[in-house]
DNA sequence: CACTAACCATACGTGGGCGTACGGTATTGC
DNA sequence: GCAATACCGTACGCCCACGTATGGTTAGTG
């Protein structure tokens, strides 16, 4: 059986380990020859598989979206119920992930370069969308709704980028269920 | 006329010019010969004011706490009238201010030390506090006020940080008036 | 079995940034 | 007026990482 595999495997593995750096030391600390090492291989496979160091960082954002994305986004779409409903599986979803995810390295990143500030700001986006749509069936205008969302997401994002002490499950799941009973208290 | 001058100006200097680098190009850019080249001095005045670039890097979550907090600290203290009117004169004081602080270069920075991670926090939590204080002054308990603060702040660090494209002064206006509506409805 | 493509190793030149050694100047105390 | 101190310039050696050149190895293909 001939693999037909039009991306290289590797190639996908070197921004794995890319990522994993970006995420532990910062853009800064993603070189080429450390990521060789952690990788067990020398230069000469990474300038085969990309230009230079500028096309893999390039390649960056493209990837965390592709392998990140979907995890959140899938979990909204089979679950079932009405719009608060979704709202706490969403929440209670998150709440019992691992919290240490790539956003906050991402974000870190996007403050100094602008393309990465798009790619970011267009998740965000999507994220705050979903949520949008969610207010609006339960009730709101689309104003109300737009901003009600921003509030809803923004905690997220307060929550993830001021952690320097981890939290408890169980913690995290309290403050859900109190962040899902305030923002829809008026709602159905 | 002696000036007895126990904390050298040059030192803060090139501490001034360390954060401008950090907010602009990440910690990784703030490396003390482009720093000599931006102040138009040479090494060897950074070597005498500094035992070497970690202690720059060690000195500058001081430097931002020192340089950085109290004007909006400062301003809550001398705001007349009730918790909410409080509340409110924070919000249309940040709304007015200049949107691009260090907060966010600070924050990318804590992603990956320690150190500056419990810095930032140290602000963090100040600033939850005194908002902690106002909603038990509106008459929430001890637990409400904790997280209604937390809700309230999270709400800043998420504009701060996820913005990419600038918003005018008065669409800030407009969202801190929704955001205190929203947030004190229930109170007096 | 030769030929090719994919993939990786090795070796080299280059540049930027660190830290040190040391020398120069200017201001201040005695 | 002289010496000490504060402050800055210059020059050097070092290391790390980039990118290139080139050669080696393996797997597939005709």
């Amino acid at each position: 059986m001939a693999k037909t595999r039009e991306h290289s495997q590797d190639r996908d593995s070197w921004l794995a380990e890319a990522l994993e750096m970006l995420r532990e030391r910062g853009v800064d600390h993603v070189k080429v020859e450390p990521l060789a090492e952690r990788l067990g291989v020398t230069k000469g496979s990474f300038y085969w598989h990309f230009k230079n160091r500028q096309d893999l960082l390039r390649s960056l954002p493209e990837f965390w979206a592709r392998t990140q994305t979907d995890s959140v986004l899938a979990h909204v779409e089979k679950t079932t119920g009405g719009p608060i409903d979704k709202m706490r599986a969403i929440l209670e979803f998150l709440a019992r992930e691992d919290p240490d995810r790539y956003d906050n390295a991402m974000r870190a990143w996007a403050q100094f370069d602008p393309e990465v500030a798009a790619a970011v700001a267009e998740i965000d986006d999507r994220r705050m969308a979903t949520a949008r749509i969610l207010f609006e069936e339960a009730g709101l205008s689309p104003t109300d709704a737009a901003f009600r969302a921003r509030l809803w997401y923004f905690y997220d994002v307060g929550e993830h980028v001021t952690r320097d002490t981890p939290v408890s499950v169980d913690e995290r799941l309290a403050r859900a269920a109190h962040r899902l009973k305030l923002l829809t208290a008026d709602l159905v």
